[in-house]
DNA sequence: GAATTATACGGAACATTGTTCCGTTTTGTC
DNA sequence: GACAAAACGGAACAATGTTCCGTATAATTC
């Protein structure tokens, strides 16, 4: 079973299936296809060209098309990224914060990422298979991330219990999503609601 | 100071703003573009292409962009028509029937109508000012309609009292909204559960 | 390390669709 | 009936998603 010694230097299962190793300088194209695609989107929302893409990136569009067939393959790939690290982010902050300022900034994290996604909401429901589970992976991987982050600051005192991962998740990401248009502040207060919300009947006052 | 003698046979002083009278076989191609739109955005959503508007409608696309200069535009005047024909529908509806039955039926012709919006909310948030005032055309004129529903309902005693309208309006298109693409029972089912919720309380229990 | 093969690349070419343009047709006026 | 204004149809243009293919780069073989 040793799958580490088969699959080369590193130990990334994650998406095995058919996974040819590619060439390294598909790899690096690739890496900057994504720059390029988090750029421009959260620039021009998820509807910008192709083609803008491909020339940020310094390659053909052929290229793009290489490795995601569909756009909403390259769509839903940003996504998924943004999604992991977002998940990353969290360990950080939890890491070198307390429980309750960890839960803040992430907060923060998380609607500027939302905030960048002009125009996936409306592609979500669009029926595209590339978007498929794409709702799934964002709860699967953010809900327990933000779980984790509630019980932690329950647990210091700092807000009170029986908070719910998913309806705030939720709540944050349709608060900031309306305001997208104008009030680039708006999100930051309408977050410091809702945390003064969790914080209401903490047992720690402070 | 004789004006009219200038201008020549008819006063209009000024053009009355764009609402110069149409010659007739613009009157019935602009007609024929209104329905075959209907259908068209009814079969395909919204995001149809004008020329199979066109062909349907038997006319250039040309013929399309004189009448509708903009491609929302044509949306937003087929949207409009149709919330009149709610309204008018409603009308008919508290006519003939009891309060209840009324309300029930106006709510089912009122989501099948939403139904028929694929596409649209997209579109509403995409700032297009074809859209600007859509929205509040569409609550101007169906909240009334609905609260009178309500009010009569209420009134005979066959619903409960302080239904909101507006809650219920958005609620109703949000719960079919949702279920567009498999279920179409669904959004009967979730209506009926609307109903009988605000059913529970009501003075008569018939 | 040269030859050969498999991969990957770039950008031109194609298809679709919103929009504009213009020569032609229809309607209204005298 | 002649002329002008209004309206028409569809070709032409522009933007954009997607495919194709000749070329370049990396891997493999000897």
């Amino acid at each position: 079973m040793s799958q580490d010694a088969r699959e080369g230097h590193s130990a990334q299962p994650v998406e095995s299936i058919s996974e040819r190793r590619l060439r390294p300088d598909a790899q690096r194209k690739m890496g900057a296809i994504l720059e390029a695609a988090f750029v421009v989107f959260a620039n021009s929302g998820v509807d910008a060209p192709v083609r803008l893409i491909a020339k940020m990136a310094g390659v053909g569009s052929g290229t793009i098309y290489r490795h995601f067939p569909q756009r909403s393959d390259l769509i839903a790939a940003v996504f998924r990224s943004q999604i992991d690290a977002c998940v990353t982010a969290a360990l950080e902050l939890s890491q070198k914060n307390d429980p309750l300022t960890a839960l803040t900034r992430w907060l923060k994290r998380y609607s500027e990422f939302i905030a960048t996604k002009r125009g996936l909401g409306n592609a979500l429901h669009s029926g595209e298979p590339a978007y498929e589970g794409l709702m799934d992976y964002f709860k699967i991987r953010l809900c327990p991330t933000l779980k984790a982050l509630l019980e932690a600051a329950e647990a210091s005192g700092q807000i009170r219990e029986g908070v719910n991962p998913d309806d705030l998740l939720i709540a944050t990401a349709n608060l900031c999503h309306t305001s997208q248009v104008n009030d680039p502040e708006h999100s930051q207060r309408m977050i410091a609601l809702l945390i003064d919300g969790i914080r209401f009947g903490a047992k720690r006052s402070s």
